[in-house]
DNA sequence: CCCGACATGTAATGATATTACATTGCGAAG
DNA sequence: CTTCGCAATGTAATATCATTACATGTCGGG
């Protein structure tokens, strides 16, 4: 499971390096139809490499976005809880993870018994957008 | 904006009592499957009342689960951040509002210019699922 | 009555994701 | 070397979620 970008597959490379150079997330079919010249002719190519990055952590699935995009800090946060920051405006995704939103959720968790294990989604607006 | 249920048309009123009935998250097209016997034909019937419940703030919508609940606090959220809490196991989802989380993301946003406004997912297990 | 606004009805299509099954490539066992 | 087994890949079909386009109905104000 700790696969180095070396190990990667042909299609898991492709796919990666496509998330990668994207400004942005991506759908499984925006990377499809970018990967056509390398010879990607189906969606299940697509969600096949994504399926290995997401769990080799290289990349990260915006759900309430239907996206994908590569992580911004491989090696860093492989076991905390991270967070994304999502303009609805420009699109434009922030990775972090905050100390206190983690160790606050950590508590409520507690008061709860919930076990919070997948990355938060953010929703609103950056500052450029927030300005105009 | 601050439409009544007594203000809900037909429709409206026959998608929300389903959701209010629904002892969790449900998709549109379930809606329309459980709203057949009473002459829905076509989803465009779900989604334009879910839209406007949605506005009412009566629905909200799970935008990592691509389905909709009943608010389970109306009257009392309207302008404030909320969260979800949703168990990946059996679907069941904790609908919150913590002071803390609030403003510690009121922080971060304030460093980050960033502008919160729809409500957080948070994916992980429920008490009851962890246990198992 | 006529009009405009809004809700509704219906069909078609687009966008995202999964299931099912066939084929290929390649290292380990024999 | 050959065969086996496994993982990756290829291809088609289908399931699921959401929107666009256009037609019709309903009701109150003028
Ligand atoms: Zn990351
Ligand atoms: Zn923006
Ligand atoms: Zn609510
Ligand atoms: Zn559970």
């Amino acid at each position: 499971m700790n696969a180095t970008h070396q190990d990667l597959t042909r299609n898991q490379t492709l796919v990666l390096d496509t998330l990668a150079k994207a400004d942005g997330p991506l759908s499984a079919y925006t990377i499809l139809d970018r990967l056509r010249g390398d010879g990607f002719r189906a969606p299940l190519q697509v969600y096949r490499a994504l399926e290995k990055l997401l769990g080799f952590g290289l990349v990260h699935r915006l759900e309430s976005l239907n996206a994908f995009v590569a992580c911004a800090h491989p090696h860093c946060h492989a076991h905390g809880l991270i967070a994304f920051a999502i303009c609805e405006d420009c699109g434009q995704v922030d990775e972090f993870s905050d100390a206190v939103v983690r160790e606050r959720l950590g508590a409520w968790s507690a008061e709860n018994g919930f076990k919070a294990e997948k990355p938060i989604e953010i929703r609103g607006h950056c500052a450029n957008c927030a300005a105009a």
